[in-house]
DNA sequence: ATGCATGAGTA
DNA sequence: ACTCATGCATA
């Protein structure tokens, strides 16, 4: 059984836009496009090391390919993404935030380039590597052990706005930092680097070098997956089952995120974070095999449910040869690059920093 | 399982 | 305006 929640809305505006471009369709070129994405670092480096001469020959075979889609699809631009909201502009519910972090010094600047990037393009050339990771991929043994920790943030669960679940476990740190424990929220122990060992805190599992490591964390999340498999439950289901474990700051997840635990395609830090959280439940869930309850968070209103955008294929084509070149664009870049793909400018924004979030995961798994 | 999006907290 | 954690809507 599996269940599909419908939720809150969301809203957004749109500027008076007749046209886009996104049409809703895309098809092959998802999986083209992933395998682009899968092979970062190569893609990165030939462009790093491409000379104009390529340049300009990757430009006109973009500037090809953006006229072929504009043709095609072009006879005027049905727009898809009307996230119609209705009355609730959805406030966020105020989970409380949790504390963050801090820091985080890096900062790159964006390089800033005269006027035409937009022109060249390269295509890029996929068609390397494909399939990475669809089910999860195997790992190896390693165990893990800890218990349940807590978290932050209050979540208020509810019908009718969002209500997430964790208060966002996010510091931006780095890869090295530890999780949740340095803004004070949870035991903070670090004692200096986070490699360090040292402390372990009584009242949760303690964060250490096992914590963060990869390979752990990777042998962890199968063996969930199996656990809670064997349980038959759902994603969505622990997703929601999570607020039931009342755990002060941890609240309800979504089946996206509990697929992508699973699946390893979440920051070191987000992956980190659950674990506890994740482990906790399950410990929970063996130990009470009997009862479990779905919680029917089914309710809809009037509410009209937000469009997903769609960018056609050649309009993606085209944002990956930027982003090869360029990832990040200036707001001016992002403009210049919006107008020639008539998509919007806050399409291509979204669409450079979700861009910029799978590249740098993929680039530390990678790594590890 | 994933693409596009929101939002909090920061810089 | 960005990063990060997350989610809705979808394929």
């Amino acid at each position: 059984m599996m269940s599909m929640n419908s939720k809150q809305p969301h809203f957004a505006m749109h500027p008076s836009l007749p046209e886009h471009k996104y049409t809703t369709l895309h098809s092959s070129s998802e999986a083209i496009r992933r395998a682009c994405l899968q092979t970062p670092q190569l893609q990165s480096n030939i462009f790093a090391s491409l000379d104009e001469t390529l340049l300009a020959r990757a430009e006109a075979l973009a500037a090809v390919d953006i006229a072929v889609s504009q043709g095609k699809t072009h006879p005027f631009k049905p727009d898809a993404t009307y996230h119609t909201m209705s009355t609730v502009p959805c406030s966020s519910t105020s989970t409380v935030p949790l504390a963050h972090h801090h820091h985080h010094h890096h900062h790159h600047h964006q390089n800033l380039e005269p006027p035409d990037i937009m022109d060249h393009i390269s295509s890029p050339s996929l068609a390397l590597m494909s399939s990475a990771h669809d089910g999860a991929g195997g790992g190896g043994g390693g165990g893990g052990g800890g218990g349940g920790g807590g978290l932050i943030s209050t979540s208020s669960a509810h019908p009718h706005s969002h209500m997430h679940g964790l208060g966002h476990l996010s510091h931006q740190a780095m890869s090295m930092n530890s999780p949740l424990t340095h803004h004070g929220l949870l035991p903070a122990h670090h004692g200096g680097s986070q490699g360090g060992p040292g402390l372990t805190n009584p009242a949760l599992p303690s964060i250490n070098d096992s914590d963060t490591d990869p390979r752990e964390l990777e042998a962890f999340a199968e063996r969930f997956k199996q656990r809670r498999i064997k349980l038959g439950v759902t994603q969505a289901d622990v997703g929601s089952a999570l607020a039931n474990l009342k755990i002060p700051g941890v609240g309800s997840l979504s089946q996206s995120t509990i697929c992508r635990f699973e699946s390893l395609t979440l920051s070191h830090n987000n992956m980190i974070a659950l674990k506890p959280i994740l482990q906790a439940w399950l410990e929970e869930a063996e130990g009470a095999q009997r009862e479990k309850m779905s919680k029917p968070d089914i309710f809809n209103g009037g509410e009209k449910k937000r469009k997903r955008t769609s960018i056609a294929a050649p309009e993606k084509r085209s944002l990956e040869a930027y982003f090869a070149v360029q990832p990040r664009p200036s707001s001016e870049k992002i403009a210049a690059i919006a107008e020639k793909l008539d998509l919007k400018k806050n399409v291509v924004r979204v669409w450079f920093c979700n861009q910029r979030q799978k590249q740098k995961r993929l680039k530390f798994s990678a790594a590890h």
